[in-house]
Parts: structure tokens; C-alpha cells; sequence
DNA sequence: TATTGTTATACTCTATAACTATA
DNA sequence: TATAGTTATAGAGTATAACAATA
């Protein structure tokens, strides 16, 4: 399927078939993993914001916010949290706004600078949290459940490997 | 260390101690495994979007979408766009409208179904997406670059397997 | 001056449901 | 009746830029 060069003839646009055709037919193995990656990931991030709607009436950038909050005890600053999230400013202070009105999480005064705010987990949050997150982990659990244990291992290590190839990529 | 199922014996949760204990510690190889897909999928795809966006004015969607297209000689009906691209019909609608007010897209008539539509890329669109697949190309080498191609490779097999064990999951 | 966070704005994507025109 | 596609609606996420308070 990946090399059947289709011979295409070109009637149509004389001059951008080199080029369409290099496209089509040379996909690096780069390419092709990113895009694989990307499948993989829209498969499962479509399921699992479908269940997060329907079962806790949330999304995933909420659900990833509390997700990193569960992970910081004593709260984050809104720029962590943008940080991490990886979206700007602006974001974030819309998330944080929905989720307190909700009661899930709450701004606390930052005690060493008077301009920062640090967000934290409720009570209510964290018991929420808790909740979606079992939920979540057993979605997760389902899916993956074909594939051993084994293969997983090795594909958690590529990713990490990646992860860590990219941000430096990135940095620059 | 990762086959530790801890079948926690989930006493009757008086707090919500056991809960938050166990979400933090007893995350399983499966939901590990998923944040850190998505974390490599969001890293990378942040940085395409952002290239995409300053280089050519456009977003993910609508690459995907003209993608699609670009391996579709024939064009596609918006119906089959709708279920590759994993979104609803009334998106592929309004994706399409745009690349149309563009010249990048054109609909036209299905010869068997008077009901359907199938869209195609216009000549101006196959140029503007050859540009775009080539830089893009360019974009994912670099950030892949310092992985060697065996482990690529490795990867690619891997998630391709996942993929379809997902697909599989998910269509119950 | 620089940084932290908010506000204001605008746009894209998204799902849902009602609608039409064919089948 | 069922299917293909559109329209209308509503909402979330996103980035950007201007702004306030504090460092």
C-alpha cells in the first residue's frame, strides 16, 4: 500500500507533478510516524472528550487543569499552569474561571508575590477529580487492552525518548 | 515494576484519601502510556500549528482536511470527509466553505448521486498544499531528527498496532 | 522596566438539531 | 423511510494585544 506508485499521468499541471508526486510518494518515515501519532492520538482524545461530556458535563483542557493541580498540592501560579498546559495567559484564566464558579478550584493570594495567584483544588475538585479520573483511567484501560504489556512498555520508553527529542527541538 | 496490579483492596472510601492515594501512585501503564501520547502529540502539534499558522495562514483542520484531498484524486463526497477526519458533517461544511472563498477546494456534483457532493482540490490548491506539505515535512524531520530511524521505525509499528487496537476498542 | 494576571476581541472548531433534496 | 448535505445555534478553546498591579 505505501509504494504503489500510482504513474499518474500528467495531463494535468505540468509543472507542480514533481513536486505533488514527491509529496505523495516520498513521505519520510518522519512524516509518516507524525502522522500515525497524531491518528493514534485523535482516536482516543475524540473518545475519551466524548465520555468526559457526557459523563462529568466537562472537556479535556478542564479535566487537564485539575489533572495538574491534583499533582500540586500546594497549587500552581496561572503562568505554571499556562506553562504546562502549554497555552497562553489568556486561557487559562478563562478555564480557571469556569472551574471556579464551579466550585472545583479556587485562587489563593500567592504569599511571596502580591501579583500571583496560585489555583488550587477545592475539596469538592479534588473529590471530582477523583472520580473522572478513575473513570478516565478505566477508558483508557479498555482501550489498550489488546495490546501487551510488553509492547506498551517499549512504546511509553519511544514516546519518552520523543518527548524529550522534540522539546529540545522546540526550544530553539 | 510496571505489571503491579494493584488491586487496591478499596476499602469503603471514608475520605477521599484512598481515591487521590491511588490515583496519584497506582497510575497503570495504560494510562501512562496515553498522557504520554498526547503530551508528544500536543508538543509537536502546538509547534505546527503556530508554523501553520505564521506561514500560511491556516490551521490544522483545513491542512487535514486538503490532505485528505491530496491523496484523493477523485475528490472525496463530504460525508467520507466527515468520517476521515473524525468531526461532524456541519464542520466539514463550514472547513469547506472557507477553502472555497479561497479558491482552494471546489465542489462538484456527484454524477451517481444528485443528493451528494464531492469535493476537490483546485489546481491552486494542489500548488498552495504541495508548498505547505513540503515545509511541514521539513518541520517534522527537524523536530525528529535525533531519533534514529531503527527506533522510528519501531514506533511507527507500534502505534500502528495501537491504532488498530483502538479502532477496534472504540467501534463496540 | 519587567512580570503576573485579567480583560476585550475575534476567529476557528466543535456538536446538535432542524431542514432540503434526493434516494 | 433513510441518506447527503446545509443551516442555525450555541459554546469552548485559542491567540493577540492592551491594561492594571506589583516587582
Amino acid at each position: 500500500m505505501a509504494a504503489k506508485r500510482k504513474s499518474n499521468p500528467a495531463r494535468a499541471v505540468s509543472q507542480t507533478i514533481d513536486s505533488e508526486t514527491r509529496v505523495r510518494d516520498d513521505h519520510h518515515q518522519s512524516l509518516r510516524l507524525w502522522l500515525r501519532l497524531l491518528a493514534c492520538t485523535s482516536l482516543i482524545e475524540n473518545h475519551v472528550r466524548q465520555r468526559l461530556q457526557s459523563g462529568f458535563a466537562t472537556t479535556l483542557p478542564r479535566f487537564d487543569l485539575m489533572a495538574q493541580l491534583e499533582r500540586a498540592p500546594g497549587g500552581l501560579k496561572m503562568g505554571e499552569l499556562s506553562r504546562r498546559m502549554m497555552v497562553t495567559g489568556g486561557n487559562v484564566t478563562g478555564i480557571t474561571d469556569l472551574l471556579e464558579e464551579e466550585g472545583l478550584v479556587a485562587r489563593v493570594a500567592d504569599a511571596a508575590d502580591r501579583r500571583a495567584l496560585r489555583v488550587k483544588l477545592t475539596a469538592e475538585g479534588r473529590q471530582q477529580f477523583g472520580r473522572m479520573a478513575r473513570e478516565h483511567e478505566q477508558w483508557v484501560i479498555g482501550l489498550f487492552a489488546e495490546m501487551p504489556l510488553k509492547k506498551k512498555e517499549q512504546l511509553a520508553a519511544l514516546l519518552s525518548e520523543l518527548k524529550q527529542n522534540v522539546a529540545r527541538a522546540t526550544s530553539d
